[in-house]
This record gives structure tokens, sequence and C-alpha cells, in this order.
DNA sequence: GTCTATACATCGATAGAC
DNA sequence: GTCTATCGATGTATAGAC
């Protein structure tokens, strides 16, 4: 229906072809999930024919596949500016309000990113693979350079900066979830920033 | 394929095929997702022909939303037997640890549980009222149950005894979709029970 | 390399016999 | 009330022309 006439020229060899079908099929993945995508509507969305689908993609589950490896590797990089980190030490509440002011911010508009996550949970069933790459790839790295900095941070005093960094981290995505994906901002009603200043305050002894 | 013969009679009538077609249905929405289940296998697996089930149900999307909307209630009750709270002010760290040793210990073995989850996130964008309901009748009580309990705990000394609450079930919903929806044991390692204790020490100030 | 056209299976839902 | 049989739509995947 959407098709669109290639317009400038053919001259674009087959190799840009690939990226507006993955184009076409994160809009459609992220949309309807695995099951409810159909190769017709993502010919369609890309606007070429569906065997040029099929010449570039072995099926729609390698096509599938292929789009949630490109989808993983694009969200782990940058996830977090190194320079965040920088005066971590000297006042770590001040760095991890805006840390977390980030991720939220990031997550909340990024459709993209919380598509991700609900088709990496929904499909995980089907998928145990893709949903490993998603914890490899995001979740922990993540995980890993969260913990090199609590544990070299001394103001913090955490006994276990490694499971501090769970709740960090845990604390944030179950607040995503429950806002977000399951659309709870009016059932389960919570302040971002009290969230936050309540975590920072568990995480960071000093105010007791 | 695997149509179960009415073995004593027919004297049972149509109101337990109804319930014969959800656990069917669950078994297989569960399983497959929304959109990757049939009528046919729901109605060959109940060992019935799928014009009755289309005659207890008015369409699959009926179907799945009595589904869900059962399976939310069902789970909703016995969240927490409330005599787990009896000695809480009293010893606040051996009960949250009992607490949070029986959430986990339920959810790991529960499989309907993580598959309800699961299956919550993923239809979300295509079912928000049932992602609301899942909300409303599963996390808002486990929440308002513990902040109860918290904020009359004078020995927690917690700033914001519901922000805290929210990092408690927080890190224990994260951790089993990284652990088990998203099989994350062998790559992203945590145990139980130095998350358990980590998490417990930020709640429960004492120990610095 | 990309298209049109099509093969073949399966889907949701219903009609009509009993 | 439950069955068998079937309809029309849509799904994945491919064959063959250009």
């Amino acid at each position: 229906m959407e098709r669109t006439k290639p317009k400038s020229s053919d001259r674009q060899k087959s190799v840009e072809k690939a990226e507006v079908i993955l184009d076409s099929a994160m809009q459609e993945f992220l949309t309807h999930g695995y099951a409810a995508t159909s190769m017709d509507r993502v010919a369609a969305v890309a606007g070429v024919s569906k065997a040029t689908v099929y010449s570039h993609f072995q099926d729609k589950e390698g096509l599938f596949t292929a789009l949630i490896q490109q989808m993983v590797l694009q969200k782990s990089r940058l996830l977090f500016d190194p320079k965040e980190f920088e005066a971590f030490s000297a006042d770590p509440r001040a760095v991890l309000k805006r840390l977390l002011t980030r991720m939220l911010d990031k997550a909340e508009c990024d459709q993209q990113m919380l598509g991700l996550i609900r088709l990496t949970i929904g499909e995980s069933g089907r998928f145990p693979a893709l949903a490993q790459a998603f914890v490899r790839n995001v979740e922990k790295p993540m995980i890993e350079l969260l913990s090199q900095h609590f544990a070299a941070c001394p103001a913090l005093k955490l006994p276990d900066s490694e499971a501090s960094v769970w709740v960090f981290v845990g604390t944030t995505v179950y607040f995503l979830i429950i806002q977000e994906l399951l659309h709870g901002k009016d059932i389960l009603p919570m302040q971002r920033d009290r969230l936050m200043d309540g975590l920072i305050d568990l995480i960071t002894i000093p105010s007791n």
C-alpha cells in the first residue's frame, strides 16, 4: 500500500536495500511482535517485493534474528557517556542523580528501546538465544561498568557494590516496565524524582 | 491429535467445558503467545471441537482476555501470607529475608507466573487494558501491602518507605527477568542469596 | 537482482446436521 | 450443545520472466 518508488535512481546497489528492509522490519516487529508481523507488510513498507526480501534474508526467522542482533549491538553502544562518571568520587549523589535522569529521559523517549525490551521479553520463550544476546550486550556491560565505578568510590561505603548495582539498575528497569510498558502511570503512580531520590538515599548512606 | 474422549459421561454440563478450554488456552497462549496460538490447537488440546470453543467465547480475543483476567485474579490471591509479617517490627531483616526467599522460590518454580509476566509484557502493546489489569491486581496490591509494613516499622527508619518498596520489588523482579525469562543465569550470574543480603543491607541501615 | 504470479498451508469464524 | 465440514482471507515461501 505504501510502496515508495525508488526516487533518484537504481544506481544504489542491493546493499542499501537490506537496510531499507531492516528499517521496515524494525517498524513492523516492534509494533506487532514476531508472529503477528507478515512478510507481505515488511516488503510493502520497505517498498520492495516479497521476493527481494527473501533474496536478502533466508526466511522470516532469519530476518527477525538479524534485526534483533543489529538493534542489540546498536543499543549497546553509548549506553553511557564515560564523562558522566568524572566527578563520581567527589559527589556521588549528584552524579547518580544525573545518571538516573539521563537513563530515564533516554528510555522514556526512545520508543525503539522500549519496544526492544518488550519484544525481547515477549519472544524470550521462542528465541532464547536473542534474549541472551540482549543480556550479554546490553545488560551485562551496563552492570559491569556501574560496578567498576561503584566499587571504586569510597564515599559510597557499600558492603557489596555489585549487588548494589543490581538494585540500582533493577529499580530503574522495574519503574520503566510498570510505568511505560504496562501503562501503569495512573494505576500505580510514582513520581520519577521521588523514586530517584529514595533510591539514591539507600545507595549512599550519608543522609542518616 | 491429543483428543481425549469424555471419560465418565456427558452428565457434566457445559460449565466444565469452559474450564477445560481455559486450561487448554492457558497452555497454548503461555507457550506460544497470542498471535502464534491457533484456535484449532486450543480446541484439539481441550478435546473439543472448534465450534464448541466459539460457543463459550466470542472470539480469539475474548478467549485471551478471559484467560488473562482469570489468571491475574488467581495470582493476586495469596501473594503473601499475612502471617509472614508477624515479627516484622521485631526483626525486620529476618522477615525480609524469609519474604524474599518465599517470593523467589515461588516465582522460579511457578512457570505459570513467569509465563504470565512474559505474556503480559509481550502483549502490552496490543492489549494495554490487560497490562493495566496486571498492574492493578498483582503489582499494586503487592506494593501497597509492603508499603504499609515498611512504614509501620520504626526499626527501618526509611526516609521514604514507599520508594523503598519500589526498590525492594524492582530488584526482585529485575532479577527474575534477567535470570529466568531472559535465560541470563550463565551470562550475567548473580547468586540469589548475595543479592538478597545486599538488598536487605541497603533497606535496613543498622549494619554500618 | 528484482519483479509478478502463484503454490500450498493454515488461520479465524460459521453454517447446518444431529 | 456439540459436532463435521467448509468458506474466505491471509500466511510463508518459491518459480519463472525480465
